[in-house]
DNA sequence: GCAGTGATCATA
DNA sequence: ATGATCACTGCC
């Protein structure tokens, strides 16, 4: 479903990739797909800190592949894994710093790899702001998530990282419990 | 449980 | 130029 909400701004995005994490569970993943629109609520993210994150692909330098992690908050930031799935990042924070969050899940797809998948998003929009214009957005309908209904654990396929392993900073939208 | 899949990056 | 790696998925 889903109706129309407001565009969230790049501003939401100049935070610190956590928080922006946390608060876009609940917010609508907007594409404009080959058969229409699509809206879909977050319901799986994952933080990716910064140079000091272990993880984050920002850690080891700039890249060819993680450049655009290191541009401005509200510009997507996507590459290929395992040679076949497209992952999707929002960037965060400020320009220079290698930040972002990973979708990993929006109302009906789950996986990072599936949800690219279904909407249809690969790396043609590496670089591009979220905004209407550029064909992936968010928006807020106004929905708020309670903190019950938010569970946070250890990042997934990054056992490379460390101390950084066992950060929670994958962030579950769970169904209201009785 | 593990193979598929290919761009990317470090090493030379 | 070459080889290891990989923020996953689907089928065994």
């Amino acid at each position: 479903m889903g109706s129309e909400g407001v565009v969230l701004p790049a501003a939401f995005f100049d935070r610190p990739a956590d928080r922006v994490a946390r608060h876009l569970l609940g917010k609508q993943l907007v594409a404009r797909t080959a058969s229409g629109v699509v809206r879909l609520p977050v319901t799986e993210v994952e933080a990716y800190l910064g140079s000091h994150d272990l993880a984050c692909h920002g850690s080891r330098g700039m890249t060819k592949r993680n450049a655009t992690m290191f541009g401005p908050a509200g510009s997507w930031y996507v590459y290929l894994c395992y040679g076949m799935h497209w992952m999707l990042n929002i960037v965060t924070g400020k320009p220079g710093v290698p930040a972002a969050v990973l979708l990993r899940g929006a109302g009906h797809l789950t996986g990072p790899g599936r949800l690219t998948k279904g909407l249809g998003i690969d790396r043609t929009l590496d670089g591009a702001e979220a905004v209407p214009a550029s064909g992936v957005w968010f928006e807020d309908a106004g929905v708020r998530v309670p903190p019950r209904q938010i569970a946070r654990t250890p990042r997934i396929g990054i056992g490379y990282a460390g101390e950084w392993v066992e950060k929670p900073l994958r962030f579950v939208r769970e169904s209201a419990s009785p």
